[in-house]
DNA sequence: AGAACAATGTAATATCATAACATTACTCAA
DNA sequence: TTGAGTAATGTTATGATATTACATTGTTCT
């Protein structure tokens, strides 16, 4: 599922998800080792959580996962950790939908294009050359310094698209 | 400033605005008297304040602007305008700034990258075929539909950039 | 004039996010 | 090992953005 250019393809229901977990949780931790951050264990319950899908998901869907049973954690709780997450490159947030995801890359400055389901939810990340020349070039026409680039595609994936047509 | 192709450079401190706002109220007026639907005051008020700058501005700021003095609209009334501008293709929502700024290409069905500049907040808005055309090829390979793209850049305009060099 | 529908007003509430300050946990020098 | 300094987390309150539901007003068309 993971390669050094992102999710070729749309996350499917088949492939085995456990390993795109292990793979991202063991990413992440040898990235805090490497670097000298701490992977805690709530900012470590985060990833997990946002790992437990391809989909983006929400912060307040997370929090409510963090504490199943008895008292519940409060809004900074989450966003604390979805802020150490973002600024190391663990996870993406997802502007059009107030949402965060895992990333494939982590701890590796990039930007990447998101093209996201509306049915199912689920999303992949491609991180394409042209795309980003293509803005660049655009940018130094406009004097314009990138710092950010927020490319997120909406629609329906191959799946979603066929149950549709019938 | 406005042209079939979306501003080419920046908006610049000296370009002449009403100009700007002119072209984009025919335009509208044009749109609404074609496709029989209604530009009404408050809709027309909303799209005036929105024109008021190339900035995107925020929904709660329209509001405010929109009953200074006395008592004060309700977030329904702005936001439905909104939601009327943003169908008729009037306005762009931009959502990595939850904030909407007027179209250059009104009525027409078009995909536009932004540039925002995080110091002045001005935007342009361009339509370039090559972002779009990698971003269709990307999403063939995936077998995905596209439905809507958001494409926001964030970075610093030239003005501001050399501002900052000093 | 009045029926049908579109637009707007109003009150309440949902959803997403941060500020400010208190408490706990970790690190590292002495 | 201890305690001072810092990092992380807990807690309460609030800010910012957006929607639901229902009442009222305005427009259109016979």
């Amino acid at each position: 599922m993971n390669s050094k250019k992102g999710i070729q393809r749309f996350p499917t229901p088949r492939h085995n998800h456990a390993t795109c977990v292990n793979t991202a949780m063991h990413q992440a931790e040898d990235y805090c080792n490497r670097t000298g951050v701490r992977l805690t264990q709530l900012r470590r319950r985060v990833l997990e959580l946002v790992w437990s899908s391809h989909r983006p998901v929400g912060a307040y869907d997370l929090l409510e996962q963090l504490e199943p049973k008895g008292r519940k954690a409060a809004p900074p709780t989450v966003y604390r950790s979805l802020d150490f997450l973002l600024e190391h490159k663990l996870i993406h947030r997802i502007d059009s939908l107030n949402a965060f995801i895992g990333c494939n890359q982590p701890g590796h400055e990039h930007d990447a294009q998101f093209f996201i389901c509306k049915a199912c939810g689920e999303a992949a990340e491609l991180i394409d050359p042209k795309v980003e020349r293509a803005l660049v070039k655009d940018a130094n026409q406009l004097g314009f310094n990138i710092e950010k680039q927020t490319v997120e595609i909406a629609g329906l994936c191959n799946r979603c698209h066929q149950g549709r047509k019938k």
